[in-house]
DNA sequence: TTACGCAGTTACTAAAAGGTAACTACTTTA
DNA sequence: TAAAGTAGTTACCTTTTAGTAACTGCGTAA
């Protein structure tokens, strides 16, 4: 009877629909490797305990890589995975659309 | 020096990422016109109340329709409008890909 | 006569999420 | 010697959100 329920498909936005997720992952496709303090200035308002927890569950998801050098100061950086970069087409089109919808005059 | 980011994308996902919310969308946009019980019953564990919720706020930012009509008893259908169905092409690919990464044994 | 279905609404409660501020360790600056 | 900066992490508290259950009014089915 259930014929057009789609499981992986809630599975997939449950893991990138929070709040700020999915802006994040905008953030990291058009700008690659990302350093924490370069990711928090860009995602403008975001405070570092969210964006830590969005990055972290993006990271167990597979989604995102995490690289630790322990340099003084350390040195993390972020980039999408295999994975992560397919994302990258349908966010595009959303931005698109949504620069069509509501103006991009405060883009790029 | 704020190089990229990208307002309208913030404000649209805002609309779009709360819980449920895309997966209604999707739902809307794979089967058409559609009842208030119809949707409750294929998006499957939505309360009524948070099914209400997302469906006024869609129709407030114009991306879904509400024909009320008033007959007993009363039937109430939602449909994307021609804004909602350009979400059409990025919940696809969402979709495909979400299958491709977790299986779509459940699928269809 | 009683129950059920439609399409919600409302009140109440429980859980999750978000923000603020303080804290880590270490180096550089004054 | 002490303060400030980097890159986060953690604790605390408040706010928001979500879920449950009961209720609406009207008609049909049992």
């Amino acid at each position: 009877m259930k014929d057009s329920e789609c499981a992986p498909l809630e599975k997939l936005l449950n893991q990138i629909s929070g709040q700020w997720t999915m802006y994040i992952l905008w953030t990291l496709d058009t700008n690659g490797v990302m350093r924490f303090g370069e990711l928090r200035r860009k995602v403008d308002g975001i405070s570092p305990k969210v964006l830590t927890q969005r990055l972290r569950m993006l990271e167990e998801n597979g989604i995102i890589y995490r690289y630790y050098e322990s340099t003084i100061p350390p040195q993390v950086s972020y980039e999408l995975t295999e994975r992560g970069k397919e994302l990258s087409k349908p966010l595009y089109d959303l931005c698109e659309l949504a620069s069509r919808w509501y103006g991009d005059e405060t883009k790029m």
